[in-house]
DNA sequence: TTATGTGCAAAGAGTTTGCCAGCTA
DNA sequence: TAGCTGGCAAACTCTTTGCACATAA
């Protein structure tokens, strides 16, 4: 069965090998933002004939082809998820790096407002907010809180 | 004459050699913000006595003693200002990748409630406006609109 | 068949660090 | 003087790339 990516790659035309399969596959199947070399460890478990520098070519196809979304969270290291239509920012729980995704139209309409009133177009932007789960709504500290 | 970092560090005990304090005096008059390469070059040209691992340690020690901030614009290296009392956020105008702060209390506060909505304790955030100059308010397009 | 993709290892960019000489307090 | 600091070059992390071989279309 196809993966969702593995579908647009076919509507772009883009060549299908083995590996850039696997490699769609994976980010499909990754509800998280996983860094290359999670990408790769993941592929990697599904076929070994996988190399990290097809993973970063890879990665790179896709995100020119805007199939990817590549964000730095500020750890040194790219991290993707697949494009989706509706825009969201992120807010990244210090304690465990889990990434939650959000989205408020307040902050949208702000973000237009503020550019144009300092005389630009927007074009990209990127508000990340990093926090700590309040002490009231977890006593019990380090458990897996999913978004 | 001290830099204002100078002074800062005087008052935090930090042992003061020369290179700290030229780095300090550059870091005192930039008014950008200026990656590690762009600090060392203008460092070297006040003292040739200085090294770029001494610049690294050293706008590594000011971060840690809160006299700098760093930054990650998306191109791959760290960019430092000063710390200051009030927070601001960063327009980057990515025809001249030059750097605008502006502070929006909008946004503050909805940050705050954002976080406090997922369940979480806003510790830090980051909002990047990545913007063109207005074609209608910049005719002339380079020269140096600054905050 | 032919343009394109892949694996491997080497190269790059940015940053950190071990070691010893040098300097601050 | 004692111990922190700086210069140099080597090392590290993440990412890209040259080359020869493999493969999709």
């Amino acid at each position: 069965m196809q993966s969702r990516i593995e579908r647009i790659c076919a509507d772009k035309g883009l060549k299908m090998t083995d590996q850039r399969r696997i490699i769609a596959q994976v980010l499909s199947e990754s509800a998280d933002h996983p860094d290359v070399d999670k990408v790769y460890q993941r592929a990697a478990a599904l076929d070994s004939r996988i190399s990290i520098a097809t993973v970063y070519r890879t990665v790179r196809l896709f995100e020119e082809a805007n199939i990817l979304e590549k964000h730095d969270f500020g750890d040194g290291r790219a991290r993707y998820e697949e494009t989706t239509s509706d825009h969201h920012d992120h807010l990244i729980n210090i304690k465990t790096g889990e990434v939650i995704e959000f989205y408020n139209s307040d902050i949208e309409v702000l973000k237009e407002k503020i550019a144009k009133e300092l005389g630009y177009d927007l074009v990209d932007h990127r508000l990340e907010l990093y926090a700590m789960p309040s002490a009231a709504d977890d006593p019990a500290d380090d458990e897996d809180v999913s978004s």
